[in-house]
DNA sequence: CATATCCCCTGCGGGC
DNA sequence: TGCCCGCAGGGGATAT
C-alpha cells in the first residue's frame, strides 16, 4: 500500500537507475495494467518505444518518467504510473535480465513469461537505491508490463492486485508555473494528474491556501486528508498516524476546526511521512514483508495503525478500531475524542 | 458543483 | 480438509 514515502523511494530509484536510458520496446503482459490508456497497449507501446527517459517525477502517489527528445524544451510526453496498492517497479540490469520473449498484448500469454527462478531484480520499492540487490521470488509472478531498454536493462511493472496502472500521457502546464512534481524543474505534469493536488512535501505547496480550502469544505477531516484533490500523498495509514499526533478524531468536521489545529495536522502528516521516508519508505503490505523477510522499519514507529487493543503510546488506553469509509480506522479513544453527533 | 458511495482485483487468514 | 467470507487498499466512475 504505497503512500507518499514509498512512492518517493521508488522515484529516487528510477532517477538513479533509469534516467538516461532509451526504451527499445515495451511488452504489455496484462491488459488491465494499461486500462486507462485510450487505444490500449498498442497505443502505449507506440508512444513510449524509442523515447529516452529524462527524469523521474512524483506528485503525491503518482509518478512519471518524462520522455525527452529535445533536452532544452519541457517534456511533452510522459510514462505515468500509479502503484495502486501492490504495484512495484523493478529494475533489472543487463546481466540479470532474462528475456522471456515477446508478450501477447491481450495478456493471454502471461504464464509463458513468468520469470525463471533465481532471477535477481533490484527491488526499488524496498531499498534506498542503489544499495541492494536481492531475489524476489513471489512478486515476479505478477509481471504486468516490461520495458526493455536499448542497453539490455529492463524495468518491470509488477502488480499482484492490479489496482495500479501505466499510461503514456501528454503533459500540460501547471496552473501556478511551479514544477509539476518532485524530481524535475519543468512546470508541467501529465494531463491525467492535473487534478491531483500538490503534496505535503512539495516546496511549492501553499499551506495557507490548503488550510483555507480545507476549512471551506463541509466534510470529515479524515476524508479531507485522503482526498487527493485537496492534498495528495496521504493514505489510510499516515492519515491515522497524523490524526493521532494531532489528537483529532477522523470524524471531526473540517469547517469547525480552528486554523491552528489544521495547520498542526498537516505538519504532523508531513512529519510522519518524512520520518517514514528517512528509514527507506516502509510499506506495510504482506508482499513487502516477504521481500524483506522482516517487518518494515517504520512499522515499529506506528502509534495506532493496525494496533487495535494495544496501548496508546501516549496514554496507554487500548487503541480502538472503527469502520470508516469501508475500511479500518485506528485511534486512541482517550486522546482522540469522537465529536458529538 | 461538492460530497459520498461503489467497485475494480487477488491472496490470505479465520471461522465453520 | 476445504470452502466462504471479510479484509486489505487507491481512486475513477457513478450517484446523490
Amino acid at each position: 500500500m504505497p503512500e507518499l514515502p514509498e512512492v518517493e523511494t521508488v522515484r529516487a530509484g528510477l532517477a538513479a537507475r533509469v534516467v538516461g536510458r532509451t526504451v527499445a520496446d515495451v511488452d504489455v503482459l496484462h491488459p488491465r495494467a494499461v486500462r486507462r490508456q485510450a487505444g490500449g497497449a498498442a497505443e502505449l507501446v507506440a508512444r513510449v518505444r524509442g523515447r529516452t527517459v529524462t527524469a523521474a517525477v512524483r506528485r503525491g502517489k503518482y509518478l512519471w518518467l518524462t520522455l525527452g527528445t529535445d533536452a532544452a524544451a519541457p517534456p511533452d510526453e510522459a510514462l505515468l504510473a500509479h502503484l495502486g496498492m501492490s504495484g512495484q517497479l523493478l529494475v533489472q540490469e543487463p546481466d540479470e535480465a532474462r528475456d522471456g520473449g515477446v508478450g501477447a498484448p491481450d495478456g493471454s500469454a502471461v504464464a509463458a513469461f513468468l520469470a525463471p527462478p533465481g532471477e535477481r531484480p533490484v527491488d526499488l520499492t524496498a531499498t534506498q537505491p542503489p544499495t541492494l540487490v536481492r531475489t524476489i521470488p513471489a512478486t515476479t509472478a505478477h509481471l504486468r508490463v516490461r520495458l526493455r531498454f536499448a542497453d539490455g536493462g529492463q524495468l518491470w511493472f509488477v502488480d499482484q492486485r492490479t489496482f495500479g496502472h501505466l499510461m503514456a500521457a501528454t503533459t500540460v502546464p501547471t496552473d501556478d508555473g511551479a514544477p509539476g512534481g518532485y524530481g524535475s524543474d519543468a512546470p508541467v505534469l501529465p494531463g491525467p494528474v492535473a487534478h491531483i493536488a500538490r503534496d505535503l512535501l512539495d516546496p511549492a505547496l501553499d499551506r495557507t491556501a490548503l488550510v483555507r480550502r480545507t476549512r471551506a469544505r463541509v466534510t470529515e477531516v479524515k476524508r479531507a486528508l485522503l482526498d487527493q484533490g485537496l492534498v495528495s500523498g496521504v493514505g489510510n495509514i499516515y492519515a491515522d498516524e497524523a490524526l493521532w499526533r494531532s489528537r483529532l478524531h477522523g470524524t471531526r468536521r473540517t469547517d469547525r476546526l480552528p486554523v491552528a489545529g489544521l495547520r498542526t495536522l498537516f505538519d504532523d502528516a508531513a512529519a510522519v511521512m518524512r520520518e517514514a521516508l528517512a528509514v527507506g519508505g516502509t510499506s506495510f503490505d504482506a508482499l513487502y514483508v516477504d521481500v524483506e523477510g522482516a517487518a518494515g522499519y517504520f512499522a515499529r514507529s506506528l502509534a495506532v495503525y493496525g494496533r487495535a487493543g494495544m496501548p496508546c503510546p501516549r496514554c496507554s488506553a487500548p487503541v480502538r478500531r472503527e469502520q470508516f469509509m469501508n475500511r479500518s480506522s485506528y485511534s486512541c479513544p482517550r486522546c482522540q475524542r469522537r465529536p458529538p453527533v
